[in-house]
DNA sequence: AAATAGATTTCGTCC
DNA sequence: GGACGAAGTCTATTT
């Protein structure tokens, strides 16, 4: 573990070779430019940021703003550390698809490494998995009488959420969103209705039905214009459909 | 700008209060747990991970692998630091959406503070918009005869990438891919195509075109179901469209 | 390895 | 602020 602060140039590389030998976390602070070359192409001007190498070999440099770092390499890349000209590059690339990326410190304010020792799990909860679930538990959440029959089942468009019948026998198909669902969702609800509507013979009918938290305008008018439908359902809270106030019996 | 290697409780918490107040680059590295709740809910067993906090209040805790970050709260979080039973929590929240995150070290092993005084910019090239200029320089690269009309027509279904009219006039819809095309890419065409279809008159002829590097095989049966085209550009080199190697004049 | 769709997607842009 | 679609999306799952 190094923690340096304005370290000499052959310091700094020192410290970030060791650190990507070890399989540390190692960080790199300072202002530089960077260059990548692979899917696209991008380049920042010199600034302010924060280069992390994990592990696993990912690279990610961060700005001082926004989630995304502004420049990244994904988990399999090899790295490289030199001094050329005053400058500290720290080089990433890859294969499939073959990429580069190149961070050139100017100034380095900072060099940490840090030992990772202790995986951790993760869980995570509320999920559209977990909205399915939830549906196949209690099916009459999408409507009375519905019966589920497969989940992912195959379709020459791709696999359905939820396939089952309605109480007349009516095969339908169910897509389910976690959250307000746009025109997107719609278009597949429509490709699997299209898809299975074939596959099951000419002309059989089949509804479609789109289960989210709630849908946006545009949402709505497609599913109307292809006679599809909605099921409010969120995850916390009864169906929202009826309108707010649960009045009546 | 502090770095500092296995502090006491008090010191790593001065620190990252500190950096915090300052508008620096800070970073907690230790073992920790973490617990998310909003838009989802997660928790993070104890492992060895890097927290980062950024200027503008953007929070990520990295595990040793991948890109993404296990845990997360976006940039206009508001982030606490104290200490219980041992116990280091870094604890950011915010509203619209209402989500929190408590990252939790019950080891601390390192905490660094970098201020980032200089912005720097970023230009990226090679996205789906350069194809689209590219095409709209050289309109043949889609058929000969076509005429572009519009970028971003508006449909009941949304906008269109380009719109215009082939050699006979006909009206086209051309959606543009900047990597290989699958389903949703045909789903999406589809609806324009639909839309724009009953948007100038019922029953009008609409043709729509799929531009992009290629096309997966399931996209190209909906694609043929549909009736709609496929034109093959990709960035550089020649439209791979009629074979390898360019024969001929 | 390719394909398909979800994601606490994030991010820009336009209405 | 919502809606819509792109992204160097990433990631998991299945074929």
């Amino acid at each position: 573990m190094t923690a340096i602060v304005d370290p000499d140039l052959g310091t700094a590389r020192a410290a970030v070779r060791g650190g990507l030998a070890a399989g540390a976390f190692v960080t790199v602070a300072g202002v530089c430019t960077a260059t990548y070359e692979g899917r696209a192409a991008s380049h920042l001007g010199a600034g302010d940021r924060l280069l992390l190498c994990k592990p696993d070999g990912t690279g990610l440099v961060h700005g001082p703003e926004g989630r995304t770092p502004v420049n990244w390499l994904p988990g399999d890349s090899d790295w490289s550390v030199d001094i050329d000209e005053e400058v500290l590059t720290v080089a990433g690339e890859r294969d499939r698809p073959a990429e580069t990326l190149a961070v050139r410190f100017e100034q380095v304010r900072q060099v940490t490494t840090v030992e990772a020792p202790v995986r951790g799990d993760r869980e995570v909860s509320g999920t559209e998995s977990d909205l399915r679930e939830r549906l196949l538990a209690d099916p009459s959440l999408v409507e009375p009488g519905f019966r589920p029959l497969a989940t992912e089942r195959e379709t020459p468009a791709g696999p359905v959420d939820v396939y089952g019948e309605d109480a007349d026998g009516t095969a339908v198909v169910v897509e389910v969103k976690r959250r307000r669902a746009g025109p997107d969702a719609v278009g597949q609800l429509a490709r699997y209705v299209d898809a299975l509507a074939t596959d099951l013979h000419a002309g059989a009918a089949v509804r479609g039905i789109l289960v989210a938290p709630a849908v946006t305008d545009r949402a709505r008018e497609l599913l109307a214009d292809r006679g599809l439908e909605f099921v409010p359902l969120a995850f916390d809270g009864d169906p929202p459909g009826t309108d707010g106030d649960a009045t009546g019996s």
